[in-house]
DNA sequence: TTGACAAATGCAACATTGTTGCGTTACTTT
DNA sequence: AAAGTAACGCAACAATGTTGCATTTGTCAA
């Protein structure tokens, strides 16, 4: 994967949020730093490297995080951590720090997670 | 809720799938029973009245099924379990007998869940 | 450093998915 | 049976994601 002007972007903006952001966000934050569809494809890229992952909500919407533990363990990656969506403040935030356990029936093999939640978070408790 | 031709159908269907269903999936089974648009209504209402339940695949697709077990318990409705899609057979199912514990940190409050993984299902081991 | 190859981009067009307004139909209640 | 309103169909719109193709631009090797 090449670096361009649109994938640093992408990604440096994903790094920088506190929260996982969706395509539409990224379009705004960008501006003209590079078509709607480049983003479409730099998130495909960047996703498939493994140096950001996607979480789908409750409701559907599509949003996009940057790793932060993930990296650091190499290829090794490990999205199986929580995904809280604040129902008062809207915004989606992993929390890479909390455990989720569970264990699958016989004959089930597991490959990859998406674990989603809502409430209301600590800052707007 | 009325109970009306559509909602039915819907819930009919629904109801004798073993696997969750896209509305794509909805349409194409209810063929001229109602109307596009009437699906979603229709959905948006068994979900609000908690007879069904949405469910957001790991690469964000939504798919409605039953709640089997939920109804019995009244309307303390527990979506609490784990969906399994298979990326081989392209199911989406329920596995309600799996148990998924997690602990959310201090000030945070739990509304909802969206608990998604991927994987090979026991058929197609 | 330069040339060449392939990856990545922009643009336009298309496909899919979900929503809204409004006049009409058909449940439910009395 | 009548009335009131929820639900419907249709059309139009909005949002989201995809594809093809000509052009640009990283990257790598000479």
């Amino acid at each position: 994967m090449r670096k361009t002007k649109a994938s640093t972007a992408v990604l440096e903006t994903l790094r920088g949020s506190s929260h996982a952001l969706t395509h539409r966000e990224l379009q705004e934050l960008l501006q003209d730093t590079c078509d709607r569809v480049t983003i479409y494809r730099v998130l495909g890229r960047l996703t498939g490297e493994g140096l950001v992952h996607k979480v789908s909500d409750l409701d559907g919407s599509v949003r996009y995080a940057s790793c932060h533990t993930c990296e650091s363990h190499g290829h090794a990656h490990n999205h199986d951590h929580l995904h809280f969506t604040c129902t008062t403040c809207g915004q989606t935030r992993c929390l890479e720090s909390v455990e989720v356990a569970f264990e699958l029936p016989d004959g089930f093999t597991l490959k990859e997670t998406n674990l989603s939640v809502s409430g209301v978070c600590d800052r707007c408790a």
